[in-house]
DNA sequence: CTAATTAAGACTATTTTACTCTAATTTATA
DNA sequence: TATAAATTAGAGTAAAATAGTCTTAATTAG
């Protein structure tokens, strides 16, 4: 699996926000969507920590778009909620964990960095905008 | 991460047996590449079950490649290596695994089932030949 | 016959994912 | 200014997937 529940749920979260006026608070998207509130909280507490959300606290709080969709690439989205970009593969992006310390010499390693750079490419240029239209 | 290392293994070790003349066993293999023979042993007869290898028993047996290595696409492979194909998320392929049973209606899934094509055409396309050269 | 080898399957260990819980902090508004 | 409604932070836990192990059986060249 490239992608784990953490991205599933910020992106269906931030369809709803996008369409909302007022902010939208944790809770409330969680009863939407129906998934775990504590779980929904923490994954947008790190989209607005990557700026992609603004998060009001307080009364009447919530989270709100600070940009404009066509503006959020979605490979922005998936690293803010995966923590980091999605592998294709452990060493797919020289990330120094080849157990055999063979990486350069790695008979398969172009491959894996080609298949990288093209989920790569692939998320960059899609927007929050285009996948909902 | 979309490959596991079964996959990574069964590519490392398809490189060694295509290059080979005598049917490579999965005890060398394991000592050349550095990897657990059982485990390795257990992938290379998922391969030559999915006909990928041809396995020959007893003394002096090993695997040899059946196809040409131009005749062997690396989504096959992996499909062998991994038991599945090698999926973006639980719902990118329709698998009915929707906690939510709204697939067909959920805002995201035309995103993942786009996503999911892209990367199943790549891995299509690319043959053993394709990667090592 | 026997040593070398694959085959099959149950089992275990490790790591990652998917949460949960609690306490602290902020803020609108009554 | 008190209070209730929210986010924030971080530690902790449960479940699932990955990565392996081990043992026994079946083949087969020599
Ligand atoms: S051996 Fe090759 S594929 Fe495996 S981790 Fe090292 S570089 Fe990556
Ligand atoms: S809610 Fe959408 S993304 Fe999540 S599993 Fe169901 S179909 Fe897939």
């Amino acid at each position: 699996m490239l992608l784990t529940r953490a991205s599933e749920y910020a992106l269906l979260a931030l369809d709803i926000i996008r369409n909302s006026e007022k902010p939208k608070g944790a809770e409330q998207l969680s009863n939407e969507l129906s998934i775990p509130k504590s779980f929904l909280a923490k994954i947008l507490q790190g989209l607005a920590k990557e700026g992609i959300l603004e998060s009001k606290k307080g009364a009447h709080g919530g989270f709100v778009l600070v940009k404009k969709s066509s503006e959020i690439s979605i490979a922005s989205i998936v690293i803010a909620a995966e923590g980091k970009t999605p592998a294709v593969f452990d060493c797919s992006q020289y990330s120094a964990t080849c157990p055999n310390g063979i990486i350069g010499s790695c008979t398969i390693s172009p491959f894996l960095v080609t298949f990288q750079s093209k989920v790569d490419t692939f998320l960059q240029k899609l927007t929050l905008e285009d996948i909902f239209n």
